[in-house]
DNA sequence: GTCAATCCTACCAACGGGGTCGGAGAAGAT
DNA sequence: ATCTTCTCCGACCCCGTTGGTAGGATTGAC
């Protein structure tokens, strides 16, 4: 599995605040109801969102959770990277920017270079691409749509 | 983390496999050695590309395992399919293609499309696409050269 | 027959995911 | 003031999966 249920939490709660405008709160408990989710579990995870200053909270009575910026500037690379962490293929697979090179565990034996290295950063290029692609407003929009059809299905995995 | 280490394993037993003409056998002894991989776990694994039919065996003594196919041939989406099972991005995201929709465990509860299963196609889409676009031969090519640069790192995520 | 290899099943420890609980602040409503 | 509603925070816990081991049975070359 690629992702957790932090992931799918959290982008479901984003959708369900960029539903509502940005001028008044919504409480997590109003999301939780409508989401069928645990109130519990989602305050853990909105604090993802809250860190990467993705939302902005109101505390006491009738406040909640907005935005804090237009859906159309909100790209799941960055919702993802919030939730989960860095995504990546393997665990032995690091992308640290600073070093020179992606090192695996499994390459200071041989000495020579990692046979998976390869697929795993096409891979990860393959999801980070798709992440950075796709908008919270695209996924507001196609939460509010009918359920998809089969031939849906053959068309909106194209892309952004 | 996307893939496990049957993943790992799996791929690099394969490279090992392709490393070696196809004439005659490999024992997983002197791949386990090789790899620095516990024997025990790989015989696991490779009973998967076995089921596969990506490996084929000989028993005995001087017997050990050799591709069925040339490593040109051989893409790394119907690899991991066998080791990993199908790629998903989401427990709720199974892809059944018999069935006219993608389902959603919570799609029923709110009566509307699921907000993340858009997102969760892409990826998916994603990731099936840079598999099935890397084959063996590449991987086998990529093992035997040198520790990467980090000019290297800027190209070759490009894609097959 | 013996050694080297594939096969196969059961077992186990550790880890992370998913979720709960209880309570402590903060701020509007009364 | 105080009550209610909400955010915030840390500790805790269950459980399935992953990664790995143990022990044997079977096959075939020498």
């Amino acid at each position: 599995m690629i992702f957790t249920t932090k992931a799918e939490y959290g982008v479901r709660l984003l959708v369900e605040l960029g539903r509502h405008g940005a001028e008044q709160p919504v409480s997590l408990k109003a999301i939780a109801a409508a989401e069928g989710l645990p109130l519990a579990y989602l305050e853990r995870i909105v604090a993802l969102l809250k860190k990467a200053e993705l939302v902005e909270s109101t505390r006491g009575a009738h406040g909640g959770y907005r935005l804090t910026r237009d859906p159309a500037d909100v790209h799941m690379d960055e919702v993802i990277i919030a939730l989960e962490g860095a995504v990546a293929p393997m665990t032995c697979f690091v992308d640290d920017t600073d070093s020179p090179r992606v090192l695996c565990s499994h390459e200071a034996d041989s000495g020579q270079g990692c046979a998976t290295k390869l697929l795993w950063m096409r891979v990860q290029g393959g999801v980070m691409e798709k992440l950075s692609q796709t908008t919270l407003a695209e996924l507001v929009a196609f939460a509010s749509r009918e359920p998809i059809t089969r031939h849906d299905r053959e068309t909106l995995t194209s892309g952004g």
